[in-house]
DNA sequence: TCAAAAGTGTTTGTACTACACCCATGC
DNA sequence: GCATGGGTGTAGTACAAACACTTTTGA
């Protein structure tokens, strides 16, 4: 490998090239109001500027993806400490109309709850929108969204990921509904149940929910100590 | 997004910068002599000269991925017009020891029969090796096959993609006995037929396979007019 | 006592698993 | 005619889907 650049070794170091730069932008999904939300950055500059563009930063030369990612959060968004996962490499030669940058995008969950404060320091600039009811993002950023939902949709079908977008308590009921709403379709309250029970995902607190009008439900916790065992929803995607 | 780079627009244009080079690596899987296989180079430069490595160029400043996936194929290995599909990008610091190299995996599917004469030529710095046979690959490229090859396992469970491996016409034993050789775990005979045939994913030709010293089996082929639609193997993966 | 959501169990159908026998062919 | 692998059918099982009633709570 690397035969074509290594023949040019004798004039320059292969890294002193006219590289594409490398950006990493972030999905970053909330859970909130019954909704998935994403969150979006409005840009104060050219190009683009007025518009809505997911959070993202260029790779700095020694950096990991990771620490990009962190540096993004934490600079940006007031964050830290999120499941993270890298979804894909973006490499339209015309994605920005700056010049040649390879987009890598990773997606995060997180509960807004978490970070209402910080989101409210960043005023204007910062807004949490609901999946579907998106304000045309710039760059191909609808692209990278439309495959992080994807990605997540397919995920949380064999994986506990969603768990990151709740409360460290919640109900049964409260899950479905978040299932619900990132699969985009209704689940039968009695087999989901079944379902997470014999999968050993979450474990009862012994607590419940209390302040509701009607029965107050039992709470319950993400199961930690699981070795990760396997788990299908067996949910038709369309 | 940008805003950190952005900055700093005043100074330079930021693809001036010193950025990463971008490689874009190759998981070849080829299948022959019942086994599933992975085309390495031989290095004759250093770094790792005289290791086998996977095939890679570096990406130019204009091509997208899958024009440098080509010209990998076309100019190292005489292949072309191959399933490829992207798979991860690596970011390790230290995974090139000349510099910052940012590796793009792809991995392609492709049925080696049909560049028997091609790899012929290239003498002893292409080869095929069985998986579960490597010859330790240079750089962090075992672990790129690694994550190939759970992504191939992962994919032919619900993705016709295990066709690209085989000839045109092949019986279904053949197929079954590819599916065996990328799990690694036997199937039943019985039921992997009627799997597949349920799924309308091949139809038979008609013929059938001659010049074996039994029951001559029939001749199938893949159904390249079906709507894709739903398909699960249902198999436990590791 | 009523409305609203939580909790529970059963039935039915489908789909995977396991398994045994006959069929076609070359030697 | 026999060894070898191809072709077929079936019974058992496990799991998902569909579904109705009782329980708890606040108003």
């Amino acid at each position: 490998m690397f035969t074509l650049r290594h023949n040019d070794v004798k004039l320059k170091p292969f890294d002193q090239y006219q590289n594409p730069a490398i950006a990493i932008d972030l999905v970053v999904f909330g859970y909130d109001q019954g909704q998935l939300q994403v969150l979006l950055l409005n840009r104060k500059d050219e190009p683009f500027a007025g518009r809505w563009t997911l959070p993202g930063a260029f790779l700095q030369f020694t950096e990991t993806f990771q620490q990009t990612c962190r540096r993004i959060l934490d600079t940006k968004l007031g964050m830290s400490d999120l499941y993270l996962e890298q979804l894909y490499s973006f490499d339209q030669p015309d994605r920005d109309p700056r010049g040649r940058v390879i987009a890598v995008a990773y997606y995060a969950l997180i509960n807004p709850a978490h970070y209402r404060t910080a989101a409210g320091t960043m005023a204007n600039d910062v807004r949490w929108f609901p999946i579907g009811q998106l304000p045309d993002p710039a760059f191909d950023h609808p692209l990278i969204i439309e495959a992080a939902l994807k990605r997540l949709q397919a995920k949380i079908l064999y994986h506990p990921a969603g768990f990151e977008l709740l409360d460290q308590d919640f109900t049964i009921a409260e899950i479905q509904e978040l299932y619900e709403c990132i699969l985009g379709r209704p689940l039968d309250r009695r087999n989901f149940r079944r379902k997470f029970l014999d999968a050993r995902y979450i474990v009862p607190t012994g607590a419940k929910r209390g302040g509701l009008k009607n029965r107050h439900p039992e709470l319950y916790r993400f199961n930690k100590e699981l070795p990760l065992q396997k788990f299908h929803l067996n949910i038709e995607l369309p």
